[in-house]
RNA sequence: GGGCGCGUAGCUCAAUGGUAGAGCAGUGGCCUUUUAAGCCAUUGGUUCAGGGUUCGAGCCCCUGCGCGCUCACCA
């Protein structure tokens, strides 16, 4: 532990506490007030005739302190807010009020008793009778005023550096409130989410993240390796096919919120950890899911926000139902002028993209990613107002049951609000004939070695044997729900600890 | 992985190729109701790292590291 100047003089006032008899890591707390508490309790005895003095003991962080000679002023936060603490040398004498100015800095836990009083100015304070140190901070928190040029200009400089910020967001949390409340936010949609479907009779349940085949999406896997089982493991791209398992298992509505993970690139909505929320549902199909989303997402907003409108990026998003409903087919024509039905092969389709829109096409790309890649860059970033997309090609969707009397195209949505990607949903495939050719499909339409093909999962193919019941299924990108509810432009602001890349120290 | 940008005191930021600075915080004073108090004084730097050009480099060039933006990738 090597400590710079500010530190050594803070270890200086640390050890000169505990030679005073103070201990400066003392091992209990007893505070009977929060901050919040304390004032509540002491405006309440306010109002009355003759109110008692009220009586509190807090602990939190020293996070102002203002010294001026007999008396102090201070600023202690925690959990519930700020209060100001007043310091009198006639309260405390002249040896604690030395201890004051001598061994405590902004940063320091500590815990105050003392009576609640209102000072000249109105503020609601603690007079301080008795303190002592519950932590002493031998880092000062990486806070800052700021200047006041020519009694104007007054910047709240604080912690700023996203580098600092993400790998030491303990640093950011203790010193941007704002920071914390994404995470309270994060927090209670979450909660939301799960209440939601629990009033709604869906089972909450945990399935495997190691697993021996991953499958459920088209995303390269982190790999692993058991040891006592000399076998190799992947970290799951998605939760799908253990769902659907327990769909012929006969729990009719299942959901499950965890950690997806994806061996693929970083950027402001891709983690290479993130959080899914996944729910199956028996005898529905994606038209129902469809409702189910927007008002799912609009109970959420409300519940968490207080409104069914947020502002993302400068624009004002409502998400009442219903949402808009875009055909892609019809999305496709609208934005390009091509009709995806006009070109029912690979090389048509990659033929008119080039000539007509003057996009280079990697040769050999499948037309499933030939459409997904128009629709990424003509279609999702103008869906600002949330908005279904519907009916997608199937080789794209080889978990997804086809359109009756159409078997190129197959019941799918995907939901977009601020032109990002939130969710995605089908009618599932409970046909396990069916679901086999597709696994055979899609292992031709990539290479052997390309670890984004589906692997053929034998053991999904004989539960889907034993029966599945219709469903319609649905996944959630929880982080980038939160980014668009919190006005993030980055998933990195919304995770508490972003993966960054490791430096030598 | 490619392109662009950034990296200076604990924090936020300055500094034509010519003595590395400011505010805040810190340290030492004064101050018994302050409001991100005020006043006086003062400490603090491997300018991300390593090379190069130059009489002289925080600044120009090269390499590396990290971060950001962006493109690619991403059912």
């Amino acid at each position: 532990m090597e400590l710079n100047e500010l530190e050594k003089i803070r270890l200086q006032k640390m050890e000169r506490l505990r030679a005073s008899g103070e201990e400066p890591y003392p091992t209990r707390a007893n505070p009977t007030h929060t901050t919040q508490e304390a004032r509540e309790a002491f405006e309440q005895s306010e109002g009355q005739e003759n109110p008692a003095p009220v009586q509190v003991t807090l602990a939190g962080r020293l996070r102002s302190m203002r010294l001026m000679g007999k008396i102090a002023f201070a600023h202690l936060e925690d959990r519930a807010g700020r209060l100001q603490l007043f310091f009198r040398v006639n309260e405390i004498g002249e040896e604690r009020m030395q201890v004051l100015r001598e061994c405590y800095d902004l940063g320091d836990f500590i815990q105050a008793s003392g009576t609640m009083v209102r000072t000249r100015t109105g503020e609601v304070t603690l007079q301080v009778s008795q303190f002592h140190m519950l932590a002493k901070a031998l880092t000062p928190l990486p806070a800052a005023k700021d200047e006041v040029v020519d009694g104007q200009v007054v910047r709240h400089a604080t912690l700023a550096d996203p580098e600092v910020r993400y790998r030491q967001r303990y640093a950011d949390l203790a010193v941007n409130p704002e920071v914390r409340e994404i995470f309270q936010i994060r927090a209670a949609v979450v909660r939301e989410l799960r209440n939601f479907l629990d009033e709604r009779g869906f089972l909450e349940v945990e399935t495997p993240i190691l697993q021996p085949i991953y499958g459920g999406a088209a995303a390269r896997p982190f790999t692993t390796y058991h040891n006592q089982l000399k076998q190799n493991l992947f970290l799951r791209i998605s939760f799908e096919l253990y769902l659907k398992r327990l769909l012929v298992g006969g729990f009719e509505r299942v959901y499950e919120i965890g950690r997806d993970f994806r061996n693929e690139g970083i950027s402001f909505k891709h983690n290479p950890e993130f959080t899914q929320l996944e729910f199956y549902m028996a005898y529905a199909d994606y038209l129902k899911v469809m409702e189910l989303t927007e008002e799912m997402i609009c109970t959420v907003c409300e519940k968490v926000l207080g409104s069914r409108k947020f502002t993302y990026q400068g624009r004002e998003v409502d998400v009442s139902p219903p949402w808009q409903r875009v055909d892609l087919r019809q999305g496709l024509i609208e934005k390009t002028g091509i009709d995806i039905l006009e070109y029912p092969d690979a090389e048509s389709l990659a033929e008119v993209v080039q000539t007509r829109l003057g996009k280079p096409v990697k040769p050999g790309t499948a037309r499933g990613k030939l459409i997904d890649g128009l629709l990424g860059d003509y279609l999702e970033p103008a869906l600002i107002q949330p908005t279904f997309l519907y009916n997608y090609p199937r080789d794209i969707s080889p978990l997804a049951k086809n359109i009756p009397g159409n078997p190129e195209m197959v019941e799918r949505f995907e939901g977009f609000i601020g032109g990002v990607e939130l969710c995605n949903a089908f009618t599932e495939l409970n046909d396990p004939v069916e679901q086999e050719k597709r696994f055979l499909e899609m292992g031709r339409a990539y290479e052997a070695e390309d670890e984004q093909r589906h692997p053929m999962d034998e053991d999904f193919l004989r539960a889907l044997c034993y029966g599945m019941p219709p469903a319609g299924g649905f996944g959630l990108g929880v982080d980038r729900l939160v980014m668009l509810m919190t006005d993030r432009h980055s998933l990195r602001e919304v995770i508490l600890f972003p993966h960054l890349r490791q430096i030598d120290e």
